[in-house]
DNA sequence: TTGCTCCTCACGTCACGTGAGGTGGC
DNA sequence: TTGCTCCTCACGTCACGTGAGGTGGC
């Protein structure tokens, strides 16, 4: 037989030893101490020297497995002091939902952050490219809004904020980047700073923009500020014989998410050529 | 056209309305302020009135996808003092991994809530089953460690913390249940609190412990501490004449995690019948 | 004796959150 | 005038984290 229990012995380990062994720094199992979520096994009288059980790796463990998972300390006191298998199995039934849904949310940032890390990549390349051009065009997901509604001489703000709160109606992850999208290239051409819908990319969403070859141009300015692109794209499709189909998509690449100077933004517009 | 800038009129938002839409509390967005990160567009020079443009909303949504990310407010508000394109694409491809990271963390954190959960599960229906019993057991999956070596006369410590000590060089996750396995029941009868390997309850590992009919025993105490089972499980054997196969498993079941009263941990003890 | 570890106590930090006390807009 | 919103300022909270100043063990 070995024995269970050597308190005050060599076996017990200083808090150094144990923080090495544990990972978890001195200065935090202090507090976790002090706090009274979890205390060494053993307290020297004299000069209140903390003696950790090296079983006690199971438990510190299991503690700082709550804490990653943003239990309060409130409430592993609250356990431990009247800990039964029942409520553990409780608690850990509740926080088994609660991480799924964390681990759903950083998913959906995750996807986010490649979402504007595109856009983005998209735009610096761009720079390169002529203000319009024919090229091949992935495809993009997104969220079709409500037709807008801009009342003559109204503002855009309106529109917009109808577009944010349908989007939270439905519960739409509103961190994704939002465009809008005129129901032809003569729309876009008349008014193009009043969408036909507002959109939101998001690649979960099985409404597309399919892949294909696009016209595309880019603009320099603030939101709604084209200059003379419209005309120029009207222009290039003259001369080019060039026959558009469908809808046309502005997309901000460009915007202050990643640039402080608003005259700098960059939008793209985009339609489908016909066969 | 429509006007992008109607900055001081009706169509600015005031705080409280701003903090609806986007679901940002107001001493939040006056935090924000405060510190530099994300500012109303609009000051009123009399009262200190704050006002947001609809279109802030982008900005504020990134913010606080970037916020939600645990990335420093201190960070933020570098970034957003020089913003450029190159600077925030490589934040998104720092954080993009860093996001993964965490992921596969929360991950782990699930599986072990689980494993543990499953454990209690297990102890809690136990106190039902007669002390020894024949029964169906699960596959369990588990990291075995290297050989024990108890010096005699020596501590379970010693052992114990090696083992421990040979865990963490393999980065395994040592938040799993730490069981004690011994070559055959004669072993454990001999010596049963000296197993001759611990091992790590571990989803992904690839080793397990098969599925099948095995003799299980259950016993109350603390660590180490089984009362008469080892007889009790041999006079069992001979009584119905099992002959068993391989290797014994030791799991606490219900120990500090889930109870304070030391004396009343349960552990199983399980061998498998040969066919 | 020296260098290391341990202790307590007090204060700092971070990103909110709250509450008091006062002003402004319709 | 009333009720609502806005403002600032100061203080609270949470879980650490740091640093000072002092003691203990080999």
């Amino acid at each position: 037989m070995y024995s269970m229990r050597d308190k005050a012995t060599k076996k017990q380990m200083t808090i150094k030893e144990f923080s090495e062994l544990s990972g978890i720094p001195t200065y935090t199992l202090r507090h976790w101490d002090e706090y009274g979520i979890f205390k060494p096994s053993y307290r020297d009288q004299d000069n209140n020297y903390r003696y950790y059980s090296p079983l006690q790796f199971i438990s510190v463990k299991f503690v700082s497995a709550l804490i990653n998972l943003d239990i309060p300390l409130r409430t592993i006191r609250h356990l431990t002091d009247a800990r039964t298998p029942e409520q553990i199995s409780l608690l850990i039934k509740q926080q088994g939902r609660i991480i799924n849904r964390k681990i759903q949310h950083l998913h959906e940032s995750s996807l986010l952050l490649h979402t504007r890390g595109e856009l983005i990549h998209q735009g610096l390349s761009a720079q390169k490219d002529p203000r319009i051009t024919v090229r091949y065009q992935d495809e993009m997901s997104y969220f079709l809004g409500p037709p807008t509604e801009f009342a003559p001489g109204g503002s855009f703000h309106g529109p917009f904020i109808t577009f944010c709160e349908w989007a939270k109606e439905r519960n739409l992850n509103t961190n994704f980047p939002i465009g809008g999208r005129h129901d032809s290239l003569e729309t876009y051409i008349n008014c193009p700073s009043a969408p036909d819908n507002f959109f939101t990319i998001n690649p979960i969403s099985k409404h597309t923009r399919p892949a294909g070859k696009y016209l595309v141009g880019y603009s320099r300015g603030f939101y709604g500020v084209f200059g003379d692109l419209p005309q120029q794209l009207q222009r290039y499709t003259e001369e080019h014989k060039l026959k558009t189909t469908g809808p046309l998509y502005v997309i901000y690449l460009l915007d202050e998410t990643c640039m402080d100077d608003t005259s700098q933004y960059l939008s793209q517009v985009c339609i489908k050529i016909a066969d």
